[in-house]
DNA sequence: TATAAAAGTTAGATTAACCTAACAAAAATA
DNA sequence: TATTTTTGTTAGGTTAATCTAACTTTTATA
């Protein structure tokens, strides 16, 4: 049975790894500052997991998760967004307020409980945050990456980057109403000016092709891609 | 804020003074076998809790709860019972499972998180076990204790002990499907023969004012005394 | 490529919560 | 009351997770 605090650090590793797909692995000091802890300290814990097999690590070289490691933090990942799902959705809390909660709840250790409670949300694929909650196989798929340009009519995705980082460009963006990370659904695309109309917060807004284009978006309802290999 | 650890001593030095309406205090043998640590341990955390001004101790002497030590211990209790109360009524949990995953639960420090359960849960006033849940002001209400022969006709109630320990009676108390802290309802008293018929666990029976005045029970309905002194 | 900067490691301390072993005080009993 | 038993305390040690300070390796750059 792992610690919290190992648990933590396997969960970090996951989430620092999944930001870049290509290589999967992350240095001493950056998992350190995710964790907000001093690299000395996040060095004996690599030591630590490599002993217990959880990671691959080698002196001076990056970690990455082994198997059984991943395993063990996407289920860390799935307790946190159903926790989060059940916070946000019969206790009234809202979007911003989960994540701090559901960081002590998801080291609750009982596997009737997380099944029981993803059986009471009618197993959710989506947190409050419009992020993937991984399957009880351990199965976490991984949404299409593309431009808001791309998007389907009817579909719903979330911002997670901007490929224009002038001024002009982050005001119009702020200006529209949208956010990093929050649902954002495609109405409409009108065939005359191209024009998409799209739904962030409950409040509708056209954006024009050339903007949209510079929103980089993850599409939750698009062909689901899995990451478990 | 106070560790899980030093929630768990409070909580066990409360739940040993409160088996002793008279004292109120419990010796650091008692408190450590609660808790499952060696005295020395005990002993350790006791003096940790003298300086916080959580418990009443000095060397050689019984330890009590300092009002501010109450209050605390009471808020976990009611955190432990109000999940144990999701776990059975929402998640399924059997009588038996929830007391250990409310273990942990019980820990999660959120003011909000807990209102927001109560109210989910309709503001319950006892848990599964049939124990009194303490009100968000830290109240809790102490039921009285009685022998079943003197409970009213439609309470709910609890057998708490026993008053004959002869193996017959025993094996009668076990025959009729009476088990400690098992919750009993009184549906009628027979006013030719006294009978007093109960239901336990869905199933109902008939006993003798001769048996039923050997039962000790603690009501749930009546008149509720309080116990924050 | 030599050197400076960044990244990573090691050694030694600290704190919380636990332990064992030895000792001291209080309570029970012969 | 003297002695034994029970109860409680102290001293010293362990483990997990953290730290600081000094050191080493790798990477970037002048």
């Amino acid at each position: 049975m792992l610690s919290t605090t190992e648990e933590n650090y396997l969960k970090a590793l996951l989430q620092l790894t999944l930001e870049q797909a290509d290589k999967a692995e992350a240095g001493t000091n950056e998992l350190a500052a995710q964790l907000g802890v001093k690299p000395a300290t996040a060095n004996d814990m690599l030591k630590k997991l490599r002993e217990k097999q959880l990671i691959n690590y080698e002196k001076y070289g990056k970690s990455s998760l082994t198997t059984e490691g991943r395993k063990q933090a996407i289920e860390v990942v799935r307790k946190h967004r159903l926790w989060e799902t059940f916070l946000y959705e019969h206790l009234g809390f809202s979007w911003d307020e989960v994540h701090e909660v559901a960081e002590q709840l998801e080291h609750i250790q009982s596997s009737k409980l997380i099944d029981r409670l993803d059986q009471f949300l009618n197993y959710p694929s989506f947190d409050p945050h419009g992020d993937v909650i991984p399957s009880a196989s351990g199965e976490m798929k991984i949404p299409a990456k593309k431009t808001l340009n791309e998007e389907e009519v009817g579909h719903h995705c979330k911002m997670v980057g901007v490929k224009d980082n002038s001024a002009t460009f982050l005001q119009y963006v702020d200006k529209v109403g949208l956010r990093m990370n929050q649902p954002i659904k495609v109405l409409s695309r009108q065939p005359y000016d191209e024009l998409i109309e799209i739904e962030v917060n409950g409040q509708k807004s056209s954006v024009s092709p050339r903007f949209a284009e510079n929103i980089v978006i993850v599409c939750n309802d698009c062909e689901l891609q899995k990451n478990n290999s």
